[in-house]
DNA sequence: GTGAAAGCGCTAACAT
DNA sequence: ATGTTAGCGCTTTCAC
């Protein structure tokens, strides 16, 4: 398979010259519409297709979109990903993936990179709320960037991601019609705008709805913050009725050290996960845990970004997306896991 | 942030010619000791950065790796498109991701804009051993292919991946100690060669450590398919003493659908994974597993990969690497999920 | 050792 | 409506 199949064959072909055929080839106005049928014919019979890297060198643009995560490895990020390369995929664009491993320096050289390979847009999952402006500083000028799922403190660029207190609430009212008064946290730092508001979200309902908070652990989004979480709540005294996590990574963490330290879940004390990864659904006992929409999110965040790389401007906006509830085992004491026998 | 510094920006600042200037940067031959001092000196003040795409289109190279997994949502396949990346970073190159979802017409599309994109090499995971030899028949002449994890039946690229045999083979002796004497297997069908060569190695080993096989099922690489196997198996008949699967999302799928049928693992029946996933160590019960060496498959795939990017040739080879077994909970009576209690 | 100039493939002024 | 030409930024002959 070889496609050294250039512009200048197709028009020599064609018996045009090579302005004309890139005219009709792009569909520019003033060319007759049989040369556009016969330069097209040409160019099909040829199997020709424009080179990018010629059309980005003249025009300044790659149909590249960067985008940059703290860990591809966390199945969310994995689906987030995946939706967007769809997405861009249906508008003409490529994806030039990279794992800034939550370092803002890594961002920073991405970003660099980003710049010079002429990426039309950037879509980042920033590695921190604070730290990552800094990153974002990078940017070439007048290059479109969309935060998704985490934005930075400052308003620097458009953001889609969740609305975090509504899935809290969401969580809170199911968590009182199953009769609990008392709950506990396992959540994540402040690094991120996401472990902020679940937080802020956390605390406001479970005053609003006049629950008793036992303990709160705030680590990281990962299964390892969820163990020591679990540690940290069991050393707080009695267990709460339910313990509220900031993750779906962490709620597995929390579950399979309660049950390590024979504790059951949803018998002795309930759990919600909070994102709707796989792993809600095919973890024993399934999770109860707020969902988010990511098709949507890629959606919103492509077609924002692609807005800008078209010319538009205007302020920069936050999209906040409603998640919905997915219930599971977790929440439901019939499911306890030490009766068996359930199917 | 605008890096719109050139070559003859720096030419112009060092007082020589552009074409000195690419020399001196380059670490070209005929130079001379200060120029180069000069030359470099000038570049690093101007922060000039080579335009990758000018760059591109006058060498034909873009130092730029493209990847086609069949789904960036398994956390394997996540895993190793972090590793690979990770790796082509090292040595100066970008990943371009793909997501193939299985379909063979995806990989081709694919690989032709890989093709156009100019990129120097691709790593893929076939969608299937057959028809994906028909894919890889659209990668531009000449243009380095390395197969990962998965091998295309015939050898039209250099293969980089996992010794199952040997994996099957740590499974089986271990269930072997542990008294095992009839097995099950729930791995996949025989569109990859991972699907062909676990199911050989099942039924290879099973007859020489003389267990008898209660029943089979294969179908996919997926938690649904695992959940389907669980069912098939318990439909053969009485439980096994072990059931292996083809993989941790497999494992997972049948131990949860155990797990609501009453039954319990490993306090009636061991079951073992495949992969080495996070899955594996955050499940409850942690999954017995093989572990596939990432970084090895990684650095080994990215080094053949760009070794003939610069020029290699020679046969095409198949570099199987060892695996090793992670115990777990699954394949330990005494963790039986019933005894709570445990830590 | 250094400079001038061609040219990678394309698009967009600027002619005609 | 179509052709001619410049030039995006770089590397690399080819002259000197």
């Amino acid at each position: 398979m070889d496609s050294t199949v250039t512009l200048s064959d197709v028009a020599a072909k064609a018996g045009v010259s090579i302005a004309t055929a890139s005219r009709a080839l792009a569909g520019k106005p003033r060319v007759s519409r049989e040369m556009i049928d016969r330069v097209r014919a040409v160019a099909a019979e040829l199997g020709y297709r424009v080179d990018p890297v010629a059309r980005a060198l003249r025009e300044g643009s790659s149909r590249l979109v960067g985008m940059i995560v703290p860990v591809i490895g966390i199945p969310f990020f994995a689906q987030l990903v995946d939706a967007i390369e769809e997405e861009l995929g249906h508008a003409g664009f490529e994806l030039l993936l990279a794992d800034s491993h939550g370092f803002v320096e890594e961002e920073i050289r991405r970003i660099r990179v980003f710049g010079d390979r002429r990426v039309d847009g950037i879509v980042i999952v920033p590695a921190d709320r604070t730290a990552s402006v800094q990153a974002l500083a990078n940017v070439r000028a007048g290059l479109p960037v969309v935060e998704v799922d985490r934005a930075t403190d400052r308003p620097i660029a458009d953001f889609v991601g969740v609305d975090n207190g509504l899935g809290m609430q969401l969580l809170f009212d199911h968590l009182s019609e199953r009769g609990v008064t008392t709950v506990a946290f396992a959540g994540s730092d402040d690094a991120s705008t996401n472990g902020v508001e679940r937080w802020a979200g956390f605390e406001r309902l479970a005053r609003s709805h006049g629950m008793r908070v036992t303990a709160s652990y705030r680590g990281e989004f990962s299964t390892e913050s969820g163990v020591a979480a679990a540690d940290h709540i069991l050393a707080a005294g009695a267990l709460p009725d339910a313990i509220v996590c900031g993750s779906d990574q962490i709620a597995v963490g929390v579950i399979s050290r309660l049950h390590r330290r024979g504790h059951d879940v949803p018998g002795d004390v309930l759990v919600t996960g909070f994102d709707g990864s796989e792993l809600a659904s095919v973890f024993w006992p399934t999770i109860t845990t707020v969902v988010q929409p990511v098709s949507s999110i890629a959606a919103d965040a492509v077609s924002l970004l692609l807005g800008r790389v078209e010319g538009g401007d205007g302020a920069t906006r936050r999209s906040l997306l409603a998640p919905t509830l997915q219930l599971g085992e977790s929440t439901d004491r019939a499911a306890s896991t030490r009766g068996h026998e359930l199917g």
